[in-house]
DNA sequence: GACTCGTGGGT
DNA sequence: TACCCAAGAGT
């Protein structure tokens, strides 16, 4: 089976910046299998592209990461979400950079114990990097194995199951090219709707097709149903086009990023949202709702805008030392989060 | 194990 | 439209 697959991953693989290809005399770096990684997390490949190589290019190894302010890499990360991964990275970088002497640890488990990587990028790493007989399972491989084995326990509660499942299939001589292979085989062909069973390389291993359930598995179990929040933002712009904006808290919900500042979002409006203003002004409500939905739950923001003057003081319930005016010309390379790029775009026109 | 934590694209 | 889903980690 494991020959077969990488007979057509040495064929058909993708070529990605961040991997080498099959049979090169190249080896790969580290620090670039680790951003890539981190970055793959829940993210796309599209959405990653353009991304690693501006990152790459600003932060070329894991030292100037390290040396590196946070808000300069949470506003290079900006718009490619779930941001614990941004701090993560950085606190991962230093930790390598100060106590591993720039050289990330070769095994799965020296590399689980730093920020951020964890079961799967441990694995994956050490597979992928350093040649380790490690098995990295993401959803792409969940649902390989799955369908390759027929197998109906649902997730998460297949997981172990899972795990060994691939691990036993995998070569101790290419352990990483193996596991980009499945991955591969889970983008390209054993995708999630309409699995292109006829191209498939190993379809003759495949018993879930042959039970003619490749295309239901894997089963999962069921997810919570996302709530609605309410907010009213407050979108204050100066004579100069500059707009007041508030970082947030380091940890949590866009933990260090940017925003345009709020009352609370809750189940239901506050009271009197004009007690959250961060100064006095002619709030309007011209800007409108804005709807934005992340992970766990729909937010729905109305905005106010009021025109500033320059002296402008900053009320305490606004706390003003989170607060700041950036310039108008500032913001695109801001640390904004998608739904406050939202918010400012509806606001400020376009 | 169950939550929290983003975003954009595909169907 | 309303889901689903993507190279998951931390608590």
């Amino acid at each position: 089976m494991a020959a077969k697959l990488l007979a057509w991953y040495d064929r058909e693989g993708r070529t990605l910046p961040w991997r080498i290809r099959p049979g090169a005399e190249e080896t790969p770096d580290p620090y670039k299998v680790w951003l890539s990684e981190v970055m793959l997390q829940q993210t796309t490949v599209k959405a990653v592209l353009p991304r690693y190589g501006r990152f790459l290019g600003r932060w070329p190894r894991v030292e100037d990461l390290a040396a590196a302010p946070l808000g300069d890499v949470l506003a290079e990360w900006a718009g490619l979400g779930y941001y614990a991964r941004a701090r993560n990275l950085h606190a991962c970088a230093r930790v390598v950079a100060e106590e591993h002497c720039g050289e990330f640890p070769s095994t799965e488990a020296g590399l689980k114990k730093l920020p951020g990587i964890g079961d799967y990028t441990a694995a994956a790493i050490a597979s992928i990097a350093f040649n380790e007989p490690a098995t990295p399972v993401d959803g792409n491989i969940e649902r390989v194995m799955a369908r390759l084995f027929a197998l109906k326990t649902p997730l998460p509660e297949a997981k172990p199951e899972i795990k060994a499942m691939a691990a036993s299939l995998t070569p101790p001589d290419r352990p990483g090219d193996f596991a980009q292979a499945l991955m591969d085989l889970g983008a390209q062909i054993c995708t999630p709707k309409r699995p292109a069973c006829g191209l498939c390389p190993i379809r003759p291993d495949c018993e879930g097709l042959a039970e003619g359930l490749a295309e239901v598995l894997p089963y999962k179990a069921e997810k919570a149903e996302r709530p609605t929040r309410l907010g009213t933002a407050f979108l204050g712009v100066r004579a100069d086009g500059a707009v007041l904006l508030r970082e947030r808290p380091p940890k949590g919900l866009l933990g260090g990023m940017l925003e345009v500042p709020s009352t609370p979002w809750g189940p239901k409006d506050a009271a009197e949202p004009l007690a959250f203003a961060p100064l006095e002004a002619d709030w309007r409500m011209t800007v409108g709702l804005v709807e934005h939905t992340f992970t766990h739950f729909h937010l729905k923001l109305q905005v106010y805008a009021a025109a500033v003057p320059e002296d402008a003081t900053l009320s305490e319930a606004a706390e003003p030392e989170r607060c700041r005016w950036v310039a108008r010309r500032d913001l695109a390379s801001a640390a904004l989060p998608s739904v406050m790029r939202k918010v400012l775009r509806q606001g400020l026109g376009e």
